[in-house]
DNA sequence: CATCAATTAAGAATAAATCTTATCTGAGCC
DNA sequence: GGCTCAGATAAGATTTATTCTTAATTGATG
């Protein structure tokens, strides 16, 4: 995906612009958020990413989601699971949660992001994010059942 | 609301059914969840009802919300705080929560609901539950910050 | 090449939640 | 009204995820 470089593209310059140096932790966390769409939580990018790069310690993997977290880039997911999980995809999209083996997919819904929320909410504040979260079964525990 | 009595109705018809006797750390904590509509913790409970129960214990308030939650007569609600959030609103609404306070609202959304998932979600499993989530900045917040 | 931000190691510290064990209380049944 | 046992309490230990501390090392960048 082409979409993937700019995006590391986007992320070298934002480091850059707030004088963070590029180590290759950062980079090498940032593309394994880049280039996965489990939304893995720390310690799975850990286990990801220690077999190339044996030194690497937690402690920096939760480190350096939370400055990316912080930069905007890098998104904490809402679950209700024990231990945050992180996405690098910025774009608006949803989430289909399976609540069997916490699986974690996307998807997009044009029609919902252009709805307009009912006025009631409109009163409620200022809203800057509008999301769908779906509960259920994926198609592998449905096979996985029988 | 008349609701509320039924909603404690029901509760205690469960905990019957289940064998689960009805004592009143459980009414109480019923009754603060379904009085409530702040999505209190654990803690907050806790601190709701201590006053009128001095001999209450934080750990029979986590283990009567995990009962209720096995239950189905409690949810957890998806938050990206650190501690776990409770309702006892069980019928089908939406949360708009305020990234500044906290606070989490609740509200109805018809169309919504009645609303058809795209046809590539419908792939991805059996679809049991169906949210929407918002963020942003609650009135209170606004006005406070000038 | 020098500098200093960042990483590492190793361990301690937090915070939320759960569990343990022993003792007490009170809800539900006769 | 009295029994009985599920459940509550106290007090403390444990677990899990996450963050912090300190000191030594590395390596990105000017
Ligand atoms: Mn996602
Ligand atoms: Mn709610
Ligand atoms: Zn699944
Ligand atoms: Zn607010």
């Amino acid at each position: 995906m082409d979409d993937h470089k700019q995006q590391i593209a986007h992320f070298e310059q934002t480091c850059r612009a707030h004088g963070l140096k590029m180590t290759h932790q950062r980079l090498e966390i940032f593309h394994a958020l880049v280039h996965s769409s489990e939304h893995p939580s720390a310690e799975t990018l850990y286990s990801m990413l220690e077999k190339r790069m044996p030194t690497l310690s937690l402690d920096t993997v939760y480190r350096t989601l939370a400055t990316f977290v912080d930069l905007g880039l890098v998104k904490r997911v809402e679950t209700l699971g024990s231990k945050a999980r992180f996405e690098a995809k910025i774009d608006q999209h949803h989430h289909f949660f399976c609540d069997r083996c916490g699986q974690l997919t996307d998807f997009t819904w044009q029609s919902f992001d252009a709805s307009q929320l009912p006025e009631t909410v409109q009163e409620l504040g200022r809203v800057r994010d509008k999301n769908v979260i779906l509960h259920g079964v994926c198609n592998q525990c449905l096979k996985a059942k029988e």
